[in-house]
DNA sequence: ATAAACAAGTTTACAAAATAAACCAAATAT
DNA sequence: ATATTTGGTTTATTTTGTAAACTTGTTTAT
């Protein structure tokens, strides 16, 4: 029996943004934004959620005068991140 | 930026039924539905999305008296899911 | 100085998807 | 004979995803 994915990793949003921070000390919202082409609203919500989850951190602060959201990825998010890739695996690797 | 990932196979259910059916000539309901743990209405449903993709031919007769659904992989599903898998590769492999 | 346009998000309302519960028809067991 | 199991389908509910509308503040133009 196939393990089941984490459903909170398996979404295509939430995937692409823990898979830019993966790589990536820290990345804003606005980066983000640019990187997986979602609109606004869509990623605020979607970073809530990880951040809620504990999967990501996230840092509210000024650039300038502008306001400046900052995500990092915690180690509990980079673990639930490999243990879904993994998990994966097995759903797209041939046996 | 992120390719899309094709919405009708990026579905735990969907992918693991095509998962499933790439390595296996072709499989039947109750199978599948050992495999994957679903219950027999999701598994319905999402066959019949597959089905009407034109990812899966579903041959729907009879093993002795009782009804047997057996489901095939296509062509096309074949290369949708080679080409969902090469996409989901951007996502969870280093860069 | 005031208004218009822009930046960075958040909230809320709607659409789509997933899932389970209820159902159905036929077969088998009691 | 009737109760249970098998192999599903249909329908209704819940969850999730997404975009549109809104907020707060900033820069730019007039």
């Amino acid at each position: 029996m196939l393990k089941p994915l984490n459903p909170l990793l398996h979404s295509e949003l939430r995937l692409a943004i823990v898979s830019i921070l993966v790589g990536v000390e820290e990345a804003d919202f606005v980066y983000i934004r640019k990187e997986t082409g979602a609109t606004a609203g869509n990623l605020s919500v979607q970073i809530d959620k990880l951040q809620k989850a504990g999967y990501i951190d996230v840092d509210k602060g000024f650039r300038g005068k502008m306001p400046r959201t900052t995500c990092r990825l915690t180690e509990v998010g980079r673990k639930a991140f490999s243990d879904y890739v993994e998990t994966l695996r097995e759903y797209i690797e041939p046996r």
